[in-house]
DNA sequence: GTCTATAGCCCGATAGAC
DNA sequence: GTCTATCGGGCTATAGAC
């Protein structure tokens, strides 16, 4: 919620502490896969200090997911904000829905951006672990990454496809939504596919570069057409 | 390899029985998820006999997936042949590289397909699901699914790209196959996210056919461009 | 708030009778 | 080939001292 500095209290100290290692361990092992000791060892923190502090290993799983949720929202909810504000979505203007059609385009171009930057950079590598099991494996959890961040994700490309192309059906405009998403999460879905495919070793900043490069060209095509 | 009779023998018998039910609680629990004992219990088998057949937990969680890439080689494995020897791709013929571009067109629409149909129909739920875990989490098993067929899928996909695109780099061929397979895998990865983000109840006869419509749609944006 | 210690359970693997 | 029985170990959760 509020967690920027790096504490204060010793009892925050030590809920940080514990969901550092959380995220890492549940990121790379998954729910089941990791156990309670393994965490605390790692944080360095008494095992029982994790029932305290959380309940449960399923209330550590859950905060792990609300602070990455936090952290993303104060990261690219301005950005999504000053988006929306641009393309005149905003609630206080009127009906001005005609924007121009480029910064639509640039606008989707940013989005498909940020996107792989946050789910195949190195920045964001565990919380892309962490969202990409459960969107395969729905628990809880999910519950707070959509109504966290995915659903307005989706629904803000579903409006801007609309705009770009007025013809289209609201219906037809989601799942535009959905491919747009779909051609971006592929690389870090199947990774190690694409990685073998292409021939790559990693994700560098070269390969991100072609990559971005590719997926406007999708676009592109799309809005040509 | 060879099981498609009920099974002769008794042992033969119990490996299948296990087998079965090892692909479902693995699909649904994954594999730390998992414990040998349900497997037993749901296959109506002593569980010391997994031991026996198998080795181990992982030589039976393996044993699945080679069943699973067999069961689709004698599935889709044909088709694929037939599409080659379409194609002019079959090793036999000289370099006969301009068949018709419609019928390119239309095996990679018969492709995406085949590959919604195996990831979010009925029949092949489960496999859909060990095959998403692996993509995501790979362990030993990846390397049985890639090899088995995911390589050859996107080598294929690649090839056809190419071949309706001369202009293309390789790199670039490649790089469609990718964003080809991310539109379709989309709707199994994210399932929860798409049948929310949709409003729909799941995957019925209806929704698959327009998400195949929209497919193929995009497929002609790209090859129009 | 933090710790130690442990209860209670389920797991995977194996030994040995049949 | 199949079974019962069990071992050794790791797990989550909790009780209770400090």
């Amino acid at each position: 919620m509020k967690m920027d500095a790096p504490a204060k209290t010793k009892s925050e100290e030590t809920k940080l502490l514990l969901l550092k290692a959380a995220t890492t361990a549940f990121a790379y092992d998954g729910f089941h896969g990791t156990s309670l000791k393994k965490i605390a060892r790692e944080a360095g923190v008494n095992q029982a200090l994790i029932s305290y502090h959380f309940g449960n290993k399923e209330g550590l799983y859950l905060a792990v997911f609300e602070t990455i949720v936090g952290q993303i929202q104060t990261q690219v909810g301005p950005r999504v904000q000053a988006l929306q504000a641009t393309l005149g979505i905003h609630p206080s203007s009127a009906n001005n829905c005609n924007p121009d059609p480029d910064s639509l385009k640039q606008a989707l171009f940013s989005i498909a951006d940020a996107m792989l930057e946050l789910l195949c950079g190195d920045a964001g590598h565990e919380w892309a672990l962490l969202i990409t099991r459960e969107q395969v494996s729905p628990t809880e959890a999910f519950e707070i990454l959509y109504s966290g961040f995915m659903g307005k994700m989706l629904g803000l490309v579903s409006q801007v496809m609309q705009m770009l192309k007025p013809g289209l059906s609201e219906e037809e405009a989601k799942m535009f939504a959905i491919l747009f998403m779909g051609q971006i999460i592929v690389f870090r879905v199947s990774r190690t596919a694409v990685l073998r495919h292409m021939g790559w070793q990693g994700y560098g900043e070269g390969e991100l570069a072609l990559v971005e490069q590719q997926l406007h060209q999708s676009i592109c095509s799309w809005l040509a057409e």
